[in-house]
RNA sequence: GUGAGUGUAGCUCAACGGUAGAGUAUCGGUCUGUGGAACCGAAUGUUGCGGGUUCAAAUCCCGUCACUCACCCCA
């Protein structure tokens, strides 16, 4: 019989790591409730369908990552890769366009991808992710770059560097695929196999490949920028002027593309140094079409979604907020109903309290109270019971002091 | 999916082809009303798994699985 063991790609969280986790958490809805963000949750699974529409079915994340699967009733089922189009599928339908304003979202969950691990990447993985719906205008992507800035700043995250983009719209990158296609057709002998592929299926990727050779002969190819509409040329001005303003350091990268379908205008990402081949803390741009894509009416929308693995990477220890837990300890196994009795009254209050109910002698119960980091032991032997009274260490300063038992409620009023 | 590196006690790691060990953690004792320290002692392994070479394999070879990193992709 073979050993069981967590599915490759996944693990468990547990101290301290889990620390990071839930300081992280906290800064997160504390943050982007500043920015007037709701939490939404949703179904960790959907039909596959909404996947493929949503993210495209040509992407590499649809094609080869997904965890999809048939139900007992043979419908396909898939794991979220990614939560963008469930958000946008749970807005249609619970109409919450209408039922809440601002339409603004955030989420923090797993995601599923059938990827080979490494440094800072998962089969499950989280992320965090905020969502702007119903707002065309450019200050609003502006501002959402300003938020995810903001937020890594807030987290003491400070090595980074934040790229932006804009990869037109309906109107103008079907002017823009033919021209790039021509060009890298010219080229295509000096392209990798994979870039060469890609001429076909998805040319705006070849700026992505990461080979010298291929870089050198995109640069050549034409930018998508040149061939921006008037409407996407205006809106990318104004992002990058509203980031000025906001005083958000950005590099405009004509290269920057994304690998996701639905994005139109506005993309960007955020990547740091420290972080090797991963390095991709964020992402995310404009998605104006991807409702109409899902069957809805057409509202303008933007968002981005981040690494929360990648950024506890950035993270340092975070220390383990102190209670003041108390000890019971008593002298002999005659006594330890009354232990119990105590370790009751003080937990029905609400305080932190452990005690040991296998211990043999004091000193190993002091042991254990040391272990466990109590502050306070509370000692019970004969001779506190005979005088009602409970014997209180202070662990730290060695302190003790015997108290009536019908002032302990002063006592932890004061010390608790 | 492709490639490289690594798999030995709970953890960190030793061991020339020749009896599997140390540190640390755990448990017990010195110490039955007082913790952190010290000292003494105990327990813990199919050396990831399977095969091969050899008188002899943790060690060499092959396969397999797992982990790590890189490619790819992305957050």
């Amino acid at each position: 019989m073979t050993k069981i063991i967590a599915p490759k790609g996944t693990k468990d969280l547990f101290k301290p790591e889990i620390l990071k986790w839930q300081f992280l958490e906290a800064r997160i809805r504390q943050f982007f409730s500043r920015f007037l963000f709701q939490e939404i949750r949703t179904p960790i699974f959907e039909h596959s369908e909404l996947f493929q529409k949503g993210i495209g079915s040509e992407t590499e994340v649809v094609q080869k990552e997904m965890y999809t699967f048939r139900d007992k009733a043979n419908r396909s089922i898939t794991l979220r890769p990614e939560n963008t189009p469930s958000v946008v599928r749970a807005i249609m339908e619970n109409n919450l366009l209408t039922e809440i304003f601002p339409v603004r979202f955030f989420y923090i969950g797993p995601m599923f991808r059938y990827d080979k691990p490494q440094k800072g990447r998962f089969r499950q993985f989280h992320q965090f992710g905020v969502e702007i719906f119903g707002e065309a205008s450019a200050e609003v992507d502006a501002e959402l770059i300003f938020s995810a800035f903001g937020f890594l700043n807030e987290v003491n995250i400070e090595d980074i560097e934040i790229y932006i983009n804009s990869v037109g719209c309906p109107q103008c990158r079907p002017r823009f695929l033919p021209e790039l296609q021509a060009a890298a057709q010219k080229q295509q002998n000096e392209l990798c196999p994979d870039c060469q592929r890609k001429i076909s299926t998805n040319p705006l990727r070849i700026f992505d490949c990461k080979k010298q050779q291929c870089i050198d002969i995109s640069n050549q190819f034409p930018k998508i920028t040149d061939y921006l509409c008037q409407d996407c040329h205006d809106h990318f001005q104004v992002v990058q002027r509203t980031l000025s303003t906001f005083e958000v350091p950005f590099i405009s990268n004509p290269r920057l593309v994304r690998g996701l379908d639905y994005y139109t205008r506005t993309v960007f990402e955020i990547t740091s140094g420290q972080l090797g081949a991963q390095d991709a803390l964020l992402g995310g741009g404009r998605y104006d079409h991807l409702f109409q894509e899902l069957g809805g009416k057409d509202i303008p929308a933007t968002g981005f979604a981040a690494g929360i693995e990648r950024i506890i990477l950035h993270l340092d220890e975070i220390p383990e907020t102190k209670t003041s837990i108390i000890f019971i300890a008593y002298q002999n196994a005659a006594l330890k109903t009354e232990a119990i009795k105590l370790s009751a009254y003080l937990r029905k209050k609400g305080l932190p309290v452990f005690m040991d109910y296998n211990a043999r002698n004091i000193k190993k119960q002091f042991k254990k109270s040391d272990r466990v980091g109590a502050a306070f032991t509370f000692i019970l032997g004969e001779d506190e019971i005979a005088n009602q009274s409970i014997s209180v260490k202070n662990m730290k300063t060695t302190e003790q002091i015997q108290i009536k038992r019908e002032d302990l409620d002063q006592w932890l009023r004061k010390h608790m």
